[in-house]
DNA sequence: GATGAATGAGGCTTCATTCAT
DNA sequence: AATGAATGAAGCCTCATTCAT
C-alpha cells in the first residue's frame, strides 16, 4: 500500500519538469508550496479567472521562480489533481483504514472517511471536478489514468474483496465509478442542503450506497 | 404542467434582454439559433476557449447581430443552461411521462427517460456541468434557482407523490438532489465504462437508485 | 508579364490571412501600410530587436489593429519579402526594360536597373537578406519559392533568351543565382567601399558579370 | 604570415575579457570549447532562439562557469566570428597555400581552398553572415575591422601581388570585397543548386571570378 | 439596421544575468 | 571555486465589446 503512494508522489515532478539539472527534492517542495499557495485564489476565481501573476503573488514567488518549477499554467492544474489524490489517500491511511480486516466494514469506513475528507476539502473538490476539463490532452490522460488506478481502482479493489458480492463484473465496474462520483456529491451538488446536517447527509449517502450495492451495513457502523 | 414549461421558457429572454422594443418572439428564435449554432464549437473548445468571433461564425451571424440578441458572452452560457432544462423537460413530456398514474412507475419512467436523454446529449451535459462555475453571480443565482425549481423540484415532487415513502423529509431532500446528480453520472464520469453497454448501465443505475430509496421497482420496468 | 506581377501581389494577403469575413482590399492596403510604416524601425533595430509595440506605434496603429491584418510577427517579415520582390519587379517594368528586344542589351539594362534599385533600397535589402533565416519554415518555403520563380527565374529567363550563350545548363543555373547574389553585393558587403563612387562600382560589377558569363557588353551600355 | 595569425588569435581573449587575474591560456581553451560546443545548437536555433541555458548545456558547463569565460551572450557571437576567421586562415595555411610562388596560381589555389572550406562549413558561414547584424556596435566594429584586415585584406594582398593586373585601384578594392562575397555564395544562396555537383559549381565560380578579373587561369588549375 | 474594424488592457511565458550557498 | 535558483522586465498575442460607416 505504502509503495503505491510513493509511486504516486514520485510521479508528480516527473510529469511536470524534465530539465536535467534540477534539485528534485527542492522541486517537489516548491511544487507543494505552489499548490498550497495557489489554492485559495484558484478556488475563489477559478482557473481561468486567476492569472499567473495572481498565483505567483499568492505563493510569494516571482513569476520567474514559478516557472522554474512548472512549465505552464496547465501544470498547476495538473499538480492540483495529483495533490488531491495524494492527500485523499494519505487521509485514508491515517484513518487506520487498512487495519480493518472485514471487507464490508472496510468499505463502510472508507466511504465515511472519504466523504468527510471530501466535505472538509469541498472547495478543492469542487475546483478539481469542474476544472478537470481544462487540462490539456496529455495531462488529462495522465490524470484520468491516475484516477482510474488510484481512486476508482481503490473502490474496485474493495468491492472485489467482498465475498459473495451480488453484482456482475460489469455492474461492479459501474459501481466503482459511481461510488467515487457519489462521494463528491456534497461539494458538487449540495448547495440546496442544510450545511448544519452534513453528518446526517453522509449517513444517508452511505446507506444509500450500501442498499444500492445490496449490502448490509455492518453493526455499529454509525459509531465510526 | 404545460404552464410550468411556459414559465420556464418565458424567463429566458426576460433575463437576457430588457430592451422593450424588441420583438420577443424573434428574440426567442434568434436565441434558440444561437444556442444551437454555438453548441458544437463550445463543446469542442470550451467556453473560455471559444471567442465571440467563433460563435458568430458558427451561428452564421455577424458579431453585431449577435449582440442584438445577447448582451454579453455570459448570456450565452446562461442560454445554454436554460436551453438544457427546456429540452430535458420537453423530452419528458413527449415521453408520455405525465400519462402514468402510478407514482412509482412514474419515477422509474422518468429516470429512464432522463438518463437516456442525458446520455444522448452527453456533450451538452458535460459542458453545462463543468462550465456552470463560470456564470457570473447573478446568472448563476438564476440558474440554480431554476434548477432547484424545475429539475430537483421535479424529483422532489415525484418523491412526495409516493405514498409511504420510507424517508424522512431531510432524506427526501438529499435524495432529490442525489437523483439529479446520478442522472448525469454517465456523461460526467462514465469514461471508464464500455459505451456499448450503456443500456445495461442505465438499468443498473435505476436499480441502484430504487434500492437506495428503499423502493421496489414496478413490474415490467425494464420493458420501458 | 503584367499578369505575373498581379499573381505575385495577390498572393500576399492570401498567405497571410485566411479569415473569411475580411475586406481583401482593405487588408491589402493595411498590409502595405504596415510594411511601409514598419520599415524604418526594422532597419534600425533589426527584426528581433523591434517589438510589436514598436511596429504598431511606427505604423500609427493599435496592436489590436495590427493583428487584424497579420496573424503573427513573422507575417511582417514575410510581407517585407514579398513587398521587396514586388517593388523590384515594378521598377524593372517601369524602367522600360521589357521594350528592349536584344536579349544581351536586356540583360545589361536589367542588371543596371536592379543594382541601382537595390542600392537605393540598400537598407531594405540588407534587412531582407540577413533576416530571411528567421522566417518560420512555412513562410520561408514560400519566400524561397517566390524568389526562385520571380527573381532567379527572371535571370534564368534572360539567359535562356540569349542565343549561343556559352554556358552549360548547370552553369546557367549557377549563374542565375549568382547574378541575383552579386546584385545585392553593395548593400551586403559594400561597407569598405567609397559610397561616392557607387556609379563606378556598379559599372565594374556589370562588366564583371558579363565577362564572367563570357558575354560582350553591348555598345553604349554605359549610357543607360 | 604566422605572425598575423598569432595576432589574430591573441585578439580574441583580449576583446572578450579584461580580468587580469585570468589564466589567458585556460581562457582561450575554454572559449574554444564554448564555440565548438555551442555551434550545433546555434546553427539549429539561431542566435536569438538559443538561450544561455541551451548553450551552457550544449557545452557541458554550468551557467556560472560559462560566465567566467564570457561577459555577455554577445561575446559568444563575437567568438564565433573570430573563430571562423581563424579556422579559415588555418585551413589556407595547412593547404600549403603559402608555398606557391606564382601569384596567379596562388589566387586560384586560395579561391578553391576557400570555397571548399566554406562549403564544408556552410552552416557556420550561413550563421555568421546572417547573424552578424546582431553584434553590438563595438563588437561589430572589431569584427568588420578584422574581416577587412584578414579576409578582404588577404585577397587585396593577393591581387596586389599580381603584376600587370588590369584593374584600377578602385576596381581592385571592389574586387577584393567581391571575391570574399562570392566565396560564400554557395552556403548563402546555393539552395536551388544540386548539392551533388558542388565540385562543378566551385569550378564555375573560380572561372567566373578569373574572367571577371580579366585573368587567365593557370594551366592545370582544375587538378588542385 | 447591420457590419466588422478598432481598441488596449491584460493574458502567458522567456531569459540574460546575478549572487547566495 | 562553482552552481543553478531567482529576478522581473519585456516579449508576443487575444478578445469582449463598441461604434463609425
Amino acid at each position: 500500500m505504502q509503495e503505491r503512494l510513493d509511486k504516486m508522489q514520485r510521479r508528480v515532478s516527473e510529469h511536470v519538469l524534465e530539465s536535467a539539472s534540477l534539485d528534485r527534492d527542492l522541486a517537489d517542495r516548491k511544487q507543494q508550496a505552489i499548490v498550497e499557495g495557489a489554492s485559495a485564489v484558484l478556488f475563489e476565481k477559478g482557473f481561468h479567472g486567476t492569472s499567473i501573476r495572481d498565483i505567483a503573488a499568492a505563493c510569494g514567488m516571482s513569476m520567474g521562480q514559478l516557472y522554474h518549477y512548472i512549465s505552464s499554467k496547465d501544470d498547476i492544474l495538473y499538480l492540483m489533481h495529483t495533490h488531491t489524490q495524494e492527500i485523499w489517500y494519505q487521509r485514508l491511511m491515517e484513518g487506520g483504514f487498512d487495519q480493518i480486516s472485514d471487507p464490508v466494514e472496510r468499505l463502510a469506513h472508507a466511504l465515511r472517511l472519504s466523504m468527510e475528507f471530501i466535505y472538509e476539502n469541498r472547495d478543492l473538490y469542487l475546483f478539481i471536478f469542474t476544472e478537470s476539463k481544462h487540462l490539456d490532452r496529455e495531462h488529462l490522460r495522465v490524470v484520468l489514468e491516475l484516477d482510474d488506478k488510484n481512486v476508482v481502482g481503490f473502490y474496485r479493489g474493495l468491492l472485489a474483496d467482498i465475498p459473495g458480492l451480488p453484482l456482475s463484473a460489469e455492474e461492479s465496474e459501474v459501481a466503482s465509478n459511481l461510488i467515487e462520483f457519489i462521494s463528491v456529491f456534497l461539494p458538487l451538488r449540495g448547495w440546496n442542503l442544510d450545511s448544519e446536517k452534513t453528518r446526517e447527509h453522509v449517513d444517508f449517502l452511505i446507506e444509500f450506497v450500501f442498499r444500492g450495492l445490496r449490502l448490509e451495513l455492518p453493526l455499529g457502523w454509525r459509531a465510526a
